[in-house]
RNA sequence: GCCCUCGUAGCUCAAUGGACAGAGCGAUGGCCUUCUAAGCCAAAGGUUGCAGGUUCGAUUCCUGCCGAGGGCGCCA
């Protein structure tokens, strides 16, 4: 919040430099001052020293830069809105007149609301392509940790500035598919799902796979199911189609229920006859090999790059019997959506880390082909969530943890802390906050650590509503909203603190005005651990702060104060978040 | 055999190359007659896997090793 004061600072600070001839081209990097329970901005120069260093052999890096510190200290003086400018240890720290910048912090957030944060608009459009689900499967954890990343991911880079599309692609089609359809046609042939039918889509997904295990002709009569559709046989794609829906329809309930939307889809059935065409061209031109019948059609990365080494490997493009695979239909798919989306800028993919080599493999091909805007392709690889004991969840062996399941467990476990806690609730709103905690509490956790770090599902840290988790970060929420509520009327008017301020005060203050740079940071690094740790740090200095300092029973000038200073964390918290998909609560 | 991640407190995780490596959980001791205790406070807990290198400065970058996980011609 404060670039304009920076940047004055920073235009004095190379005059200085200049004229004690140490020659600096970079930015100065300025951070917060650690240690000092105060409130200001700080920047080292040890780099300075360094070049100065290079210039004239004989210069003690350390020693200098705490020269030059020092001297810069002199030669700024006291700038206007700064109490104290010290010089450490080779660094400048600038401390502000913490009175006179929070009301303009506190003024900032009341007056721009939800938007407090959100970056100028870039003019540079995303595609974020997530939740990939497969029909004929139900959904479970695992696809919980990338509906989460991909969501949140969208809003921190809309709310950041840019032009976003949200994309879904889904597995509509394949030879799981098939085998589910198979399946049906021969044991459940005709059969309506039940009410919970994700569950029994899921259950029957399981049910193929073993029935197909001992079925010696399975394997041919679902590769005779294959071209009965690609022939477009009434019944099968009737079938097909008609099970399908189910799938949709139960995916479209959780994406309802868990607030995300998607502005556009795919499927990779309608990229069957496009793939198998472009693998024509592929071959035609000399990049692709096809080996059928005796083998797949395939693309040998390496030697197509003249390289030695194994890097890229060897890409398959179509089975030998003529069935597509993923990579048929991704090829057609990467080109698809710059068709569509002509400016797109960022095509970025988020999925599973598995998948690496094989999107490393997709887009060189594409390269190999002169497709060129595959270069602003990029493949932002997750870590999968595991049960206990390193074991993968898998649909075809059963061990999951459905998405239903869970949801109703933490909304079950969050009614009951509600009903102990707070018992004067209405069964209306006891309901709606049981929503709101329970789906907030199964968000947090799996973006709120590194997307390169492996998640473990357990029961009991899953079902754990305090400490650094969703549920701390909505009470905050609550508890400003709770003193908000009891105030009769409006807001009293903006104005400069009249007392010495509080260090949880100035500690929340300076939380607040932090919120822009995370966004920007997030949005920067495709990293939603930076909107969840600030949101945690916001809801940690809030709850501090209301520990620490009475605001209804203050003296009236105080209260007039922290009255808006609450406000303006309320929003914060509540704009944060809004990133995240999770609810901020009026009352817990 | 090749490629990619990860390794930080007992556990789960943070830390734009920068000052004294921080949180949560767990364990210990306090705080509800003040705005909701899903909270707060206090003390405890570390050879950042190991060894080199680059740098004024390395948890961060590079190399090697050790350990864990993942991927590698017809799964997605």
């Amino acid at each position: 919040m404060f670039e304009k004061e920076r940047g004055d600072i920073e235009t004095r600070l190379k005059e200085y430099l200049a004229g004690q001839n140490v020659p600096f081209e970079e930015d100065f990097k300025w951070s917060s001052i650690p240690f000092a329970g105060e409130w200001g901005i700080a920047t080292s120069f040890f780099q300075a020293a360094a070049s100065a260093a290079r210039a004239d052999q004989k210069v003690n890096v350390p020693q200098r830069a705490q020269e030059l510190a020092e001297g810069a200290a002199k030669a700024l003086g006291m700038p206007e809105g700064f109490g104290r400018v010290e010089a450490v240890r080779g660094y400048l720290n600038l401390y502000f007149v913490a009175s006179r910048y929070s009301q303009r912090v506190v003024d900032g957030v009341l007056a721009e609301g939800a938007d407090f944060g959100r970056g100028e608009r870039l003019n540079r459009r995303i595609m974020v392509e997530f939740s990939q689900p497969n029909t004929h499967k139900a959904l479970h954890v695992g696809h919980l940790r990338n509906m989460m990343l991909g969501a949140a991911l969208a809003n921190i880079l809309e709310f950041a500035g840019w032009d976003v599309v949200r994309a879904n692609y889904i597995g509509d089609f394949g030879k799981d598919v098939l085998k589910w359809v198979w399946n049906y046609r021969k044991h459940h042939n005709g059969e309506q799902p039940p009410e919970d039918v994700t569950r029994w889509m899921g259950d029957l997904y399981a049910e193929a796979n073993a029935n197909l295990e001992n079925d010696p002709a399975g394997e041919k009569e679902i590769e005779a199911l294959f071209h009965r559709w690609e022939a477009g046989d009434e019944e099968v794609v009737g079938q097909w189609r008609t099970t399908r829906q189910w799938s949709l329809d139960g995916f479209n309930q959780a994406y309802d229920l868990m607030g995300i939307r998607f502005d556009r889809f795919y499927y990779e059935s309608d990229f069957e006859k496009s793939g198998k065409e472009y693998v024509e061209e592929l071959i035609r031109r000399g990049i692709a090999r096809d080996e059928r019948p005796a083998g797949p059609v395939i693309v040998k990365i390496d030697e197509l790059l003249g390289s030695e080494t194994e890097e890229y490997r060897v890409l398959v493009v179509l089975r030998s019997d003529n069935t597509a695979l993923y990579a048929t239909w991704d090829l057609v798919l990467a080109q698809r959506k710059f068709k569509d989306y002509p400016d797109l800028d960022v095509s970025l993919y988020v999925v599973d880390v598995r998948q690496s080599q094989h999107f490393k493999q997709v887009f060189k091909t594409l390269e190999l082909a002169g497709f060129e805007p595959i270069k602003k392709a990029t493949h932002l690889p997750y870590e999968i969530v595991n049960l206990p004991g390193n074991i993968t969840m898998s649909s075809r062996e059963g061990t999951i943890v459905l998405l239903e399941d869970f949801i109703r467990e933490a909304v079950s476990r969050a009614r009951q802390v509600s009903e102990e806690s707070n018992p004067e609730l209405d069964e209306k709103t006891r309901a709606e906050v049981a929503w709101a905690v329970g789906l907030g509490a199964i968000k947090y956790p799996l973006i709120a650590r590194d997307h390169t770090k492996i998640a473990t599902f357990d029961w009991e840290s899953a079902l754990d509503f305090n400490g650094q988790a969703a549920p701390y970060i909505q009470y905050a929420h609550v508890r400003a909203n709770s003193i908000l509520r009891k105030l009769d009327g409006d807001l009293p008017p903006g104005a400069p603190p009249a007392h010495d301020l509080d260090l949880k005060e100035v500690a929340l203050i300076e939380s607040l005005a932090a919120f822009p740079q995370a966004v920007q940071r997030g949005a920067g690094e495709f990293r939603t651990l930076q909107i969840t740790n600030h949101a945690f740090e916001l809801a940690k200095a809030f709850n501090e702060f209301y520990n620490a300092c009475p605001v209804l029973n203050a003296e009236a000038d105080v209260r007039a104060f922290r009255l808006r200073l609450v406000a303006a964390a309320r929003q914060v918290i509540a704009n944060a978040l809004g990133l995240l998909g999770i609810q901020a609560p009026p009352v817990m």
